[in-house]
DNA sequence: CGTTATCTTGACGTACATCAAATGTCGTGG
DNA sequence: CCACGACATTTGATGTACGTCAAGATAACG
């Protein structure tokens, strides 16, 4: 997708001539910046990337891009959750995360996509093609400085979850899942107990390398063991976050 | 590791007063350079490399650095074999990769590994401090952009390395592991039906998410299927190179 | 040529998968 | 407001791929 080969060195800013206030608006106004890779640009330079990005929206259920799709265009999330996941020919499916509000979508080396990206729920994209992004990275050397981060981000959490897929339990499993779900959350505010699913149950096998069955028996184990409340399917309380983080670094 | 929230901006290059023969040399002479990060840097910068590069030897089964270990220095491996993994406090281990010549070791975000790195063969290896990296990374955007290649390349292994281990069957991971090495070795030359193992069967196990003896069972069945040959453990002969591709794919 | 580590093979156990059915949830329209 | 159907989730009964335990076979080494 980045096709890092040919790096342009030296950065002569491209000039822009206008800037009506409504493109300018569009970035510095955004409420993601902050968490996103556009939060490595200072405020003014926003306006080089409000022209490069075009918002779009994507429907719950459809596909944002394909494995093996050529990679012309890169993402940013502004709202709603999407599964990121690869494909066997029989159909299994391995779900190798869940992003939301300020994720980029679409890093990888090459011209192809390596996983493909589906939108959960309605969701809100600022999209770059692959030129804009390209010219974006060598005028900024902060912005790709964030986007090396941003890599070895998901590359530690990648590691973890082979980790997860190889070694652990399916109690284990879910642990790991329900403690970074809340993660998730409570990055956004203080340490939450009380946690909103978007994913299905189906989704979260997937995801855990198990079967539907088993994710639900692991859930209904927990409840039992008063570790967790169930007000709904996609309604989870975290009742005692202690043990269920020992639970999921295996301490058991 | 890479702590990438100050990146310095315009690229002052540091003067280089002194510049003995034999400094120069020993990244210009480098064998395995076009293969590293080193390879994204013009000759003429390769002095700059040689100073910050500290050649160092690791022996087989010693460590190279520790998860959790402070990440001050990164590594290039110019040769031998190493072996990168997690632990869980129980002592179950997930290997997430094994690298060898021309391999970084130490990306990650943040200040801390997330991994553990191991020698597996006596490994040569070049150890730049964060510093100095750091600041190599500034002065040369090829640099940087090549790392951030890297790390999007081994995000793509990540990703399809989490498919095998949520998805499957032990014979198939089997010959995913051994198309894969078969890749390593090519990559240096024609496609080879032979290959050297340099790990032990727990290795490939606990890389695999298997026992010793499900991995030690499953070479044994592809051998009775004569679609390998195994002249001696750590000796694999792959017979029927696009059988295993077929089954490493999952089309059976 | 014994000693020790690594690998292979066999017998058996189990955590999770598969198959099947009951229960719950939600949107739609009468 | 309630009845209906479609679908998601839970729960139970049973199967199986892989793990565990144990014993030989093979190779590495001083």
């Amino acid at each position: 997708m980045l096709d890092m080969a040919n790096a342009r060195q030296p950065a002569v800013l491209r000039p822009v001539l206008v800037l009506p206030g409504h493109v300018v608006d569009h970035c510095t106004h955004c409420d993601v910046r902050s968490q996103s890779v556009c939060g490595a640009l200072p405020a003014e330079d926003l306006a080089h990337l409000a022209l490069a990005a075009r918002s779009i929206k994507v429907g719950a259920g459809h596909m944002v891009f394909e494995e093996t799709a050529n990679a012309d265009s890169f993402f940013n999330i502004t709202s709603g959750t999407a599964r990121l996941f690869k494909l066997l020919p029989d159909g299994r499916r391995q779900i190798t995360g869940f992003v939301g509000r300020g994720s980029f979508l679409g890093l990888a080396a090459g011209t192809a996509h390596a996983i493909s990206a589906e939108a959960i729920t309605d969701i809100q994209l600022c999209r770059f093609t692959r030129t804009d992004l390209m010219n974006l990275l060598s005028d900024f050397p902060a912005l790709e400085r964030r986007l090396l981060t941003l890599a070895c981000n998901d590359l530690a959490a990648a590691q973890a979850q082979m980790l997860l897929l190889g070694r652990k339990s399916a109690r284990e499993r879910l642990a790991c899942f329900l403690v970074a779900q809340s993660r998730v959350i409570s990055a956004c505010g203080h340490p939450q107990m009380h946690l909103h699913l978007p994913m299905t149950r189906t989704d979260i096998a997937d995801y855990l390398g198990l079967t539907i069955e088993t994710v639900s028996r692991s859930f209904s184990a927990l409840k039992k063991e008063k570790l967790i409340a169930l007000p709904s399917a996609s309604e989870v309380m975290l009742c005692d976050l202690p043990a269920l983080l020992a639970i999921a670094e295996g301490e058991d």
